[in-house]
Parts: C-alpha cells; structure tokens; sequence
DNA sequence: CATCCATAACTGTGATCACATTCATCCGTT
DNA sequence: AACGGATGAATGTGATCACAGTTATGGATG
C-alpha cells in the first residue's frame, strides 16, 4: 500500500474498497455531509473524492447532483461482465510473462483466505480477497490503463455481487481460480484466458440464477 | 447536446471535448488557476471538473497533486488500442439492430465534414467529426456502461492522434468508414467488426510510423 | 561570468460561509 | 380520514480565504 498523504487520497481509497468490497448496497444515495461526518474529515476532501469515483463511474452522479450508488440494471450487468470477457483474458496474458514465484505465492494467499472467508461467512473479506487474487495477477504486467478500466469496472459491479453473495449457498469458483493458478504455473496462455473466462461465466451465471426472477 | 446546468459541466465538456480533439499537446501542465482565469470561472468549477477527469484517466494528476496531460508512452498507447480492439467491435455489434436510418445520415454527414476539414487542413474538425462519427454508431446501442469505457479511452489518446495528424500527408482512413457504413447498411454484423478493427489497426499503423523512430 | 541563496510567485489542499434548490415533514383544510 | 400546501431541514454549488509546499526568479557574492 502506498502511503496515503491528502485527506481526499484517504477518503478515496476508503471508498473504493467499500466499493469493490460490496459494502454499499445498489441505490444507496450518498451525501457529502453524511460522509464528511461519518469519516470524521471535512467537506472538500469528501467532495473531491465523490467527484473522481463519478469520473470512473463507480458513483452515480444524478442530474440534480444528487449522488448515489448505481442500481442493478440487466443492461448493466451484462455490459460490465461482456467488458470483463473482453478486457481481463487479455490483460491476464499480457501479465503472463512477467509473473514471478513471488506473485503466484501471493495469489496462493489470497485464495486459501478466501476460502477461510467464504467458511466464516465474511462476505467483506471474501470479496476483497477475490479482488486481490485477481488484480495481483493483472498489475504483474504493468498494463497500467487496462488495469484502471478493470478497477473502474470492478468497483461498478461490487455493490451487485455482495447481494448475490449472501443469497447464493453453492459456489464454486475456487475451482476456477485453481484452474487459473495451474495455467499459471505451466505458463499456458491460452489455458489461463479459459480459467478466467470460465470465472467470469460463473459469476454471470450465479448472478443471473440468484437474482433472475427479479430483473429478468 | 444536454442542458448544462451546472458551471463545473460546462468546465468538465469543454474540457473533455478539447482533449478529444487533441487540443492539448501531451506533457503539458494544466493548473487550477491558469484553466479559472482562461475559462473565465472560479476555482470550484475546475476543480471538480479536473477531478473527475483525473477519474476518467484524461488527465494526469501526480503524486504531488500536479495536473498535467498524459506523456505519449509505447507501452500506453498499445494498451489503449488493445482496449479499443477488444471493446469497439463489440460496443458496434450490440448497437447495430437499434440503427436507424437517422443514425447512418448523421454518420454520413460526420463523414463528409471530416473530409473537408481533412482538406482545409483543420485538425479540431477532423478530430471532432471522427468522434461523432464512431459514437453516434456506439451510442445508438443505449451500451451507456460500455460507451463511458469507450469515452475514457478516447479522451486519453487523444492528445497524441494529433500530432499524428499534423505530421502525416497520406490518410486513408476515410475509405474504413465507408466499410464501416457499408457493413451497417447490410446489418452485417462480422463485417462490421472487421471494419472497425481496420479503422483502429489503420491509426496504429500510421501511429508507429509517425512516431515510430522517436519512441520506439 | 558562473554559482548559490533568498525572495517572491505559484501550486494544490482544505475550511468555512452563502445561496438556491430539493426533499421531507407537518399542519390546516376539505 | 385524505389531500394539498407551507415550513423547515438537508442537499449540492460556488466563492473566498488561509496554509504549506514547490517552483521560478532575481540579485549578491565568489
């Protein structure tokens, strides 16, 4: 972690993991004061941070400036994960070369916690740990612009899947991401594109059986 | 065109469409107070619109909170174009059944203004019409997740498609468009995306060319 | 003439205040 | 009891000021 100097830097990086974390539930409406007295820090930090998360579309700015976190849309969702399809196999290969023992004893970390999580029922650290798991394979590259759109895209999508998390009982994704750290291992591009293609596919796919009847 | 209510909206379009043309030149620094005084507005309005933008990736904001406009990089701009690659064939495919007959005429009138402004030398025109010309197709979709994504990227390789521009004689950029219109008149989906994949594929090629011996 | 240091200008950060608009609440009327 | 309008709280927007850090500029000294 890199150290946090401005207020604004702090309250963004705050937001943001509540964000990936699935901390705030879809259509929450977030008010500058709320936050500036919940985080106990003052207007302009709050307000600058609000503005950047607008920017990477992880807040949703309504037109009478009213801010609040972006409903659950089937247009949406499936926008986000055909991105995600598009944008992280690539990314994954690109940081195929480059990854180190260091960075697979790492993911190895992050999914062994994961499992301690998803046995302690601690959605927070669940979702977290996925987070790390897959962004420690997708910096190894370096792609600096691809991984912002992921993050960007990640932090849109946080607040659905923890309501899918608490709902769903079955999962197994840990599968998947044992499938990705193999590929990993035998430096096998085109297996690790299919792991995180099939991760991906069974997010869409428990999302879409968990909150199906609702939203169509 | 939207109603822009609030100042700090008209900052962040005006700001937003000078880097999609190009306007700005890469590595030049942007202050507060120079962009208040040449804008004609306070503090505030910039501020916000410089955060947002530094959200969106536009704008480069330090580790000392120095704005500037992102520096030409190798290893950016192929990220950017592998993004574009991934995302645009797709963003088109799924706007293609929702095109109107309205949509082509405006994508035909773009194209036409972009040749003029190509002949009469105007880089703003050309880079302005080029814009219109793909997001009216993207747009037509309603892919609001998708098209951000696309915005994002734009306005972060804008700056450097202009000094392309302005040092190459020979485009034939045009005649990818008229594929692009053609596939969209024959709802050819496939066709489509090898038209758009042409189009970008076209400005890496002149890209590495014009600054192929400078920056590697 | 070159070098170094002090001064001045400029930078973003944050606080605070004022304003207009929107939202909710509650009381009065029908 | 239900509806509608007025009052009050809460919201984002923007201006202005103060501060600390950096950068540029200038002159004095070697």
């Amino acid at each position: 972690m890199r150290e946090l100097a401005t207020q604004q830097q702090q309250v963004y990086q705050a937001l943001r993991e509540q964000l990936i974390s699935g901390r705030f539930s879809p259509g929450t409406s977030v008010s500058l004061r709320g936050l500036s007295k919940s985080m106990g820090v003052g207007l302009m930090p709050v307000r600058e941070a609000i503005t950047r998360l607008g920017g990477e579309r992880a807040l949703e700015v309504r037109r009478n400036g009213r801010v609040c976190i972006p409903e659950l849309t089937h247009q949406r969702f499936e926008e986000l994960m055909q991105a995600r399809l598009q944008l992280e196999p690539l990314c994954a290969s690109r940081a195929l070369p480059y990854v180190t023992l260091e960075t697979i004893s790492v993911m190895e970390a992050c999914d062994s916690r994961m499992n301690q999580s998803y046995g302690a029922k601690d959605a927070d650290a669940y979702m977290r740990e996925n987070y790390q798991f897959h962004f420690e394979l997708y910096r190894a590259g370096g792609s600096e612009v691809l991984v912002a759109l992921l993050e960007s895209i990640w932090m849109q999508f946080g607040p659905f899947m923890r309501s899918v998390y608490e709902m769903s009982e079955t999962t197994n994704i840990v599968d998947k991401h044992q499938m990705t750290l193999e590929a990993i291992r035998r430096g096998d591009a085109e297996a690790l594109c299919v792991a995180i293609k099939a991760d991906i596919l069974d997010a869409i796919h428990l999302l879409k059986q968990t909150l199906g009847k609702d939203t169509l």
